[in-house]
DNA sequence: GGTGGACTCTCCCCCAGGGGGAGCGTTCAG
DNA sequence: CTGAACGCTCCCCCTGGGGGAGAGTCCACC
């Protein structure tokens, strides 16, 4: 039998740590004295303790560790590591995008703002909507996406596009629309006929990849507020040139249209 | 002027979160209403938010956030950064090392512990002493063999090694010697000759990259308490094939070396 | 000129995953 | 037997937010 003190050195983990472990039935001792409450650990919980000590590392969340540490079958037990992996890249590609767009940011010659003002007249389209939780955006736009294009097939007519309700950009679910256009919609599984309804647009455009979108969000803004407008509805994007043009990211277009009217 | 609500919409920053930035003096409104303690926002102001939200998104600390924009210079800010992305850099090598850990540590087929009990004289070695905090050991490391290299030259007679107190391995500072073994120690800058006490050795080898030793000092743990053994004294390293010898990692032998007496 | 709804204010509690320290009990070797 | 080292619980602190209560403000519409 270890002392908390011992079983600290022997695996790195701090006598708090190991303690806030065993409060929260992470990694009880094999032994509490019941008249001292000493903690007594077994010479074979240290690879356990190695173990949490790694995945916390990882910032897998204490709650996870657990079901990962219960987790009999080794299978289910890899599967819940590969998910954490897994979250580990998406983490590593959102920081990437920071990155990206932070250098963008502080480039010293920022261009000039490039918004244009259009109105866009109502018009039908071959459509997808859901309501979608702002994590789950982009599986989502993959699948109905691909439902669109097997609905419509080589009667595109343009570029693709979405509506996205503004509450996706507070961290919150919101309303999304995919849309292909095309002369005849059809209704098929989620496809079906919907209206863009008319709008006055200011669009600018974004080159490269999606990530970097943000700065174009960020001169709308700007723009928006310097010509004495507001905004009102979602806000609407347009695929010019995307992965289905080219599998080029850096000539990707996307144009970002905000839904405006005048204040004054 | 815009409501802290219409600069949220803008930013895509939570009013919760400008509040939290106002207080922080991250991010003051242009304009506080003496009275009614409403915020007001400048146009002008979005980018610096933008700027703000990429950085936290790096998950930057809000108080160097601060240090960042308030850097009249963009040559001191751009260094502010790049030391961000410095340390996005090794907590990736970090991340990297523990995945590897813990792969090897849920291998179902783990290795029979290999440990060595062993009885090491007293010698005398070309060393470097210091007290370094647990963060700053490698790169304290490096500067040390570098000198000790220069020093002992052609003269050494074994291979490298360190003595590391235990107090490092809990997140804190402590004493690290390192040390090149030859017969007659020089005496140059911070290298001087210095006694490695006999020591009886709990010993096993680490193969491959020095960020899966862990394992090893599991193995060790396990084996001391199995022993009925106890630790007595600073960690010993020896790198007996290291970066000194090939360039491939996979190749790299650590002897790692628990001094240890017997508790019965 | 009201009024209702949307917006904003402050204040308090909550989360994870720890760290610092007070005040007191236990162990064990000299 | 005594003191140092170690252990215990308890409370407050940190970061960077989120939820919600209760009250005050703003503004467009009637």
């Amino acid at each position: 039998m270890l002392t908390i003190g011992e079983f600290s050195r022997l695996t790195h983990l701090s006598v708090r740590t190991l303690r806030r472990y065993h409060e929260a039935a992470l990694l009880d001792p094999a032994v509490v004295d019941e008249t001292t409450g000493y903690r007594y650990y077994g010479v074979e919980q240290i690879p356990t303790a190695q173990v949490i000590h790694r995945l916390r590392e990882l910032d897998v969340p204490l709650g996870d560790v657990q079901r990962i540490l219960r987790a009999p079958d080794p299978g289910v037990r890899a599967a819940l590591i590969a998910d954490h992996l897994q979250r580990l890249e998406d983490e590593l590609d959102r920081t990437r995008a920071a990155v990206v767009s932070l250098r963008r940011l502080l480039r010293p010659d920022p261009a000039p703002i490039d918004v244009e003002l259009r109105a866009e007249p109502a018009r039908t389209v071959a459509a997808v909507e859901g309501v979608v939780g702002h994590r789950d955006v982009e599986a989502w736009f993959a699948g109905a996406m691909a439902e669109l294009e097997a609905a419509v097939g080589a009667a595109v007519t343009g570029p693709p596009g979405g509506a996205y309700d503004n509450a996706l950009f507070e961290q919150e679910r919101g309303h999304v629309l995919v849309y292909l256009p095309t002369s005849a919609p059809p209704r098929t599984g989620r496809v079906h006929p919907a209206i863009l309804p008319a709008a006055e647009l200011a669009v600018t455009t974004h080159v490269g990849e999606h990530d970097g979108v943000e700065v174009a969000y960020g001169e709308l803004g700007t723009w928006v507020v310097e010509n004495a407008m507001s905004v009102a509805g979602p806000v609407r994007e347009v695929y010019v040139v995307g992965p289905r043009d080219t599998s080029d990211p850096a000539a990707w277009r996307t144009e970002i249209g905000w839904p405006v009217f005048r204040v004054t």
